[in-house]
DNA sequence: GTCTATATCGTGATAGAC
DNA sequence: GTCTATCACGATATAGAC
């Protein structure tokens, strides 16, 4: 699960002398196809009803190949899931600004990267698996946890932090679900500055400090 | 999907003269079971993970009598999953009292229903499902259109009253998957009453008028 | 009504030819 | 590096004995 560091990033200097494939002369290598044919399989169908069979098929390779370079399905998987983007760089920047528009900034990031197909696909592959796979399960503790909830609680500047902040993420993660993995109506058509307009102050009153108990955002 | 109607719910008036069975002398019937087992399984595990095998093992019974009853496992999903509680009966009685209390009525009584094993498992089942299966996603979206968002919107006071509800179940939705499938900390731990306490005036906000375009609850 | 036996298929994984 | 062939397994579903 944490042993592999080659989401197809550094590109490829491989390409000696056979690699070509039919009809592409110059496209990705097995490899790279192989992972963006995986995030995508895996994005749509989650872990159990995706197959390395449908993986190679998408990627057109052959089935043995993906065994070949990854070895088991849940090697696959955790080489796919390499998330694309790193709150850790971004989130103390969104938290660092003027505390009034912190609910805003942070429902406007979290509903960006989620509008982004290229950010959203491994997000929808973790979470469409989450849910009945335990690895994937972990892998999205731990991304919860480390990646989001802990940066976030550092800069907050109310009590019992990190479960504020659970609770602002849980609200995110249930409009996620709600609209890009169900497509419940009329979220999923909704746009996304009404969105963003209407839920940033529910984000808010976790982050910051309103009046007594911490709950209301002031008018 | 809808054509089933029999929750195991008017108790068993067969009982003629055969079905007895090792070990329970006058235990529920073959199909209560079942229906129990199955209930279980797909909580537990989700659609696709659970087979019409385990679910017969389950319930210390033949496999090709899970198919005897139910014809197929689609048939077993759509009877197992038959809700328990009508929100048709408490949600108008819940947005009926006094306007400053609704955000936590409904948090509570969300968190009530989540907290109940039996009134769980149903849900657990559906929402394990829905991300990956078509005909649970279809469960679950008309569950929260036609039971929970059109009788909630028809009592609001406010613009959009559909897409508010639903951004008010999002918030719940997500809390539920966070502490109830994924289990992620501290949220998983966290005692009922002080999730209600910080949620509640976030659904306040979503469910009536505030100040001025809707969000902030007064304090 | 209950269960044994089986048909048919798709899965993850491996061995080995080229 | 790539692919063919195959293994062992578990799945849904059905036919038919009792």
């Amino acid at each position: 699960m944490t042993s592999r560091s080659t989401p197809e990033g550094p590109a490829a200097p491989r390409r000696r002398g056979r690699p070509s494939r039919a009809g592409t002369p110059d496209g990705p290598d097995a490899r790279t196809r192989i992972l963006r044919a995986a995030r995508t399989e895996f994005a749509e169908r989650g872990y159990d009803r995706t197959s390395m069979r449908s993986v190679a098929r998408a990627a057109s390779v052959d089935a043995a190949l993906v065994h070949h370079y990854f070895g088991s399905k849940d090697g696959v998987f955790a080489a796919a899931v390499e998330l694309s983007f790193e709150p850790a760089l971004v989130v103390p920047q969104i938290l660092g600004g003027p505390v009034e528009g912190v609910g805003e900034r942070m429902a406007r990031y979290f509903i960006s990267v989620w509008e982004n197909p290229v950010s959203r696909a491994p997000l929808l592959a973790i979470v469409r698996s989450a849910l009945t796979h335990e690895a994937a399960a972990e892998v999205l503790r731990g991304f919860l946890l480390h990646k989001l909830l802990e940066r976030i609680a550092a800069e907050l500047d109310v009590p019992d932090p990190t479960f504020r902040a659970e609770l602002a993420a849980s609200h995110m993660v249930g409009i996620a679900i709600l609209r890009y993995v169900v497509r419940a109506e009329p979220l999923a058509s909704a746009d996304p500055e009404r969105i963003i307009a209407l839920v940033a102050p529910s984000i808010q009153s976790y982050l910051a400090r309103g009046a007594a108990d911490g709950p209301a955002p002031a008018d």
